[in-house]
DNA sequence: CGAACCTCTGAGGGACTTCTGAGCGAACGC
DNA sequence: GCGTTCGCTCAGAAGTCCCTCAGAGGTTCG
């Protein structure tokens, strides 16, 4: 097998690929370039090409060199609004992918009708695990999934997460989580056996404009413990110093 | 066997296929290019292949090279009427199904006759949802049925939809529902075991124009509860800050 | 032309989530 | 062994999300 040449991602992890085995493309389009800087930074580190754009006219010219398989695109654009680039991407490419950034308050307003064609959005501020999250699936359902156990379910241990029906049973059980607990523990579930510190798991699982502690993560942890451990060999484990792990029970 | 080549739709569900298998292709025809993209995308989310025109002579132009199984037509256009094209498309395709899009106001006697002769037709402002309901249904009974369960019959657990009779029962009981509820229950039948997001939901089975609060999915997933859930274990769930499931009660 | 029905708005209340703060115990360094 | 640091958990406040009721306005049908 040519693992070698096998397309993954910074933390190991097989990447979601095209179907011929490059890396997916996606195209950035935010006129904050510190935000578009954080988000590519997170799609470069699934293993993605990225590009990044800071207005309308150059997302077209990007989209046209890039030819990308997903785009991800802020309503607020200085020079138009997003449903028009949104015709010019799907010139351009017609099976491009679209994930909408808007503000809280922009969304009912000229976000309709966008979902209906399979593209998603989130509202900002956004958890980059949840815009990689939202990639992903578009990028699932557009059939970019080469990779087999990149389905909608995810498996460690006895520990089972469908990301589309939003479950999470564990040995058969199901297991009721909130929305952050639910997210905390997909990014456990996506680097098993791998240690995460709390800044890190901050990073990536609360909003970029988060202001409060790292205690809070030892929260969900407790929170998540007393969920998925509980009456069970435990999975998530304290590096104490480091951060922690989720791993398979050993038996 | 060959799953790699099957046909499907971007939600996973089996597409419904030309009797060879490949995708169904369908011409959208109107004027209006902002409801042509968002008609166009619904209906590749169907895992069809589509092509759009702004008016009846590149219509014309495009069912000649598409050579579509379906026309989604609207009934005004800049240059000529219709029905006008209608009757060019049926010379250079006679098996072709058109899907008329009217205002409520045009001249019913003229609709009338199209229905007759197999075409079908619904008036704006219309839900996506419907339109894909009744271009199924035309492709049905066209012969374009390749998959077996694509019948009108539609099963999630214990409940039952006959989408042309328009009847729904559960348990074997008959349920009355109103046509937005009809709708929407369709929605979620149609993506059972699968989180549907309140933005999701209105964008498919509200009307394209409707400026209103995402709350009446609420209210009408509250209406549904009462007539489907009654008396039963409950197949309609809330997952709080994600969406809405239907699923088939675990035993 | 009236009755029944359907759709949507608004408001109230309840349930759930999220985060802060504080106390306690365990692990570590010296 | 002792003090310090680190992590866990409880309790509660504030906020958010969701459900339901009641009723207005519109439409359809008899």
């Amino acid at each position: 097998m040519l693992v070698s040449a096998m397309n993954t991602t910074r933390s190991g992890r097989p990447a979601l690929t095209r179907p011929d085995g490059t890396p997916v493309r996606v195209l950035v389009v935010d006129d904050d370039p510190d935000l578009a800087e954080v988000l590519s930074g997170a799609l470069r580190y699934e293993g993605w090409e990225v590009r990044t754009a800071g207005d309308g006219a150059s997302a077209l010219a990007g989209a046209h060199e890039l030819r990308p398989d997903a785009v991800v695109l802020d309503v607020m654009l200085p020079d138009t609004d997003g449903f028009a680039v949104l015709r010019s991407l799907h010139e351009v490419k017609p099976d491009v992918c679209v994930l909408f950034l808007t503000a809280r308050d922009t969304v009912e307003d000229r976000i309709a009708g966008i979902t209906a064609g399979g593209d998603d959005y989130v509202t900002k501020p956004f958890s980059l695990e949840e815009v990689v999250a939202r990639l992903r699936g578009l990028l699932r359902r557009a059939g970019m999934a080469r990779q087999q156990e990149e389905g909608p379910r995810m498996t460690v241990g006895d520990l089972v997460m469908d990301e589309e029906a939003r479950e999470v049973s564990r040995d058969g059980r199901l297991i009721e989580l909130s929305p952050t607990e639910f997210e905390l523990l997909r990014f456990l579930m996506r680097n098993p056996r791998r240690v995460l510190s709390k800044a890190q798991i901050l990073d990536r699982v609360w909003s970029y404009d988060f202001g409060g502690q790292a205690h809070v993560v030892e929260l969900y942890i407790s929170y998540l413990r007393k969920k998925v451990d509980a009456g069970h060999a435990p999975m998530i484990h304290t590096v104490r110093g480091a951060g922690y792990v989720l791993k398979p029970v050993v038996r």
